[in-house]
DNA sequence: CAAGCGGGTTGACGTGGATCAAACGCCCCA
DNA sequence: TGGGGCGTTTGATCCACGTCAACCCGCTTG
């Protein structure tokens, strides 16, 4: 952990306003002009604070808005009645989470935080108000919405048709993108999630999380300790996927 | 087959029209009040017919349009490099297809016909122009990619956590929901889809699906004769995923 | 009418990952 | 500073599903 230096915190500082926001490219108004982002600052109806292991939303709450994550991470997940659960996905800071809501006015998962996090929270009656006047806005969120499907569709492929240290370095290789996306290190990161919410998101059970894991660092792809992972040879990761089994 | 009768065939009757579509209920017209839905009469760019087997899109096109499936059915599915397939969905009649493809401009599936059908082009343009105009069309757009995702998570439900039985009673129970919603019998369907093709969509080989088939047919679940199911316990089916395998 | 073939079923056997179990190490808190 | 608990690692064993292979059935084609 890093000192940093002590900035004086002023009311304007705190202001939600995607203008000011440095996510702009990561979030929702990736790709819009900075006119029609200055727009959007009316657009977010405040932020929320959600500490570790809380829920931002639960199966069945009112859907109302939807969320950007402004700092921290998430997971959303789905029980069975059984009590087995499938995580659905890992979010991080810029991604937006509560679509599932909206196809039936009520939320369809879980979404849980892995760390104290924040989220902006944007009432999506807004939002659907918004869109329709603004042009570039409408555009960029049903390419979020459809990107959230492309995503489901690789995971669809992790699921059915990759094999258990396959799945693992795509969730790597993964990490690994979106932590460089955010300005971290693409080979050194500390997750936030547990072997069994890997395992879930996969698949596997968490021992079999674990001894991929084992057999990773063996073959000198990656370091691991815990949860801080430190990537030795991505090539080595992203051949494993390319396919077959030593070839 | 049955024979039908003539009917004059005129430019009128061929006239693509939501507002004379007798798939309105289930497609993207549905909650639409009339006076929207005689307005999306302008949105339909046409029909396209696509023989059994052919490619309505394929990975990579460039995405213009969404297609709502008229008659006949599709799979989707995504390739591995080294050819492994997943299937991501199955569509039916007034079902959407391409939505993929939004994220990026260019599709990232592939949507292939099951048997003859054919589909509404709706140019994506056009639909984002006219959303922007009918509120009730730009909230049922938002619904229908909503209720894809929420359709993928219980993928991820069935891929992750499900075992095979599980799996196939939840795939069966699906299709006699979706076949009773288009006013065929719940009980007695005729799958379009290979075995093959059921298992890539289950995770599962096509052997396990075949074998799944007969175990439910001795069980007294269903009665399987090739592609013809005809389900005889459709309790029985849904307490296999209700849990716990014989209790 | 025969031959070929794609799709489906069934059996025998192999194996990747699940399950069960034990022990370890980090971290929180008294 | 020491104890307790959760998360993780690792080993031994099991089993659900995959693999390989034979055969069947209904359709198509010459």
């Amino acid at each position: 952990m890093q000192q940093r230096a002590v900035v004086p915190i002023t009311v304007e500082g705190l202001k939600t306003a995607c203008s000011q926001c440095n996510l702009q490219e990561l979030c929702l108004p990736f790709g819009m002009s900075d006119g029609d982002i200055d727009q959007l600052d009316a657009l977010v109806g405040g932020r929320r604070k959600v500490k570790r292991h809380q829920h931002l939303y639960r199966v069945g709450d009112a859907f109302e808005s939807i969320y950007a994550v402004r700092t921290g991470s998430f997971k959303t997940d789905v029980l069975l009645e059984d009590g087995r659960e499938q995580v659905t996905g890992f979010q991080m800071s810029g991604e937006i989470l509560g679509l599932d809501g909206i196809s039936t006015d009520a939320h369809t998962c879980n979404a849980v935080a892995l760390e104290d996090s924040d989220v902006c929270i944007i009432p999506f009656a807004n939002l659907e108000t918004l869109s329709r006047e603004v042009e570039s806005l409408q555009h960029q969120f049903h390419k979020v919405m459809s990107r959230e499907i492309v995503r489901d569709h690789g995971v669809m492929m992790l699921l059915g048709s990759m094999r258990a240290e396959e799945r693992l370095a795509a969730f790597l290789i993964n990490m690994s993108q979106r932590f460089t996306a955010r300005g971290f290190s693409a080979a050194e990161f500390h997750l936030r999630m547990t072997r069994e919410e890997i395992g879930s998101y996969l698949g596997l059970k968490l021992e079999t999380v674990s001894r991929a894991f084992s057999r990773f660092q063996e073959n000198g792809l990656i370091a691991v300790q815990q949860k801080h992972i430190r990537i030795r040879d991505i090539g080595g990761l992203k051949a494993l996927l390319s396919h077959l089994p030593s070839v």
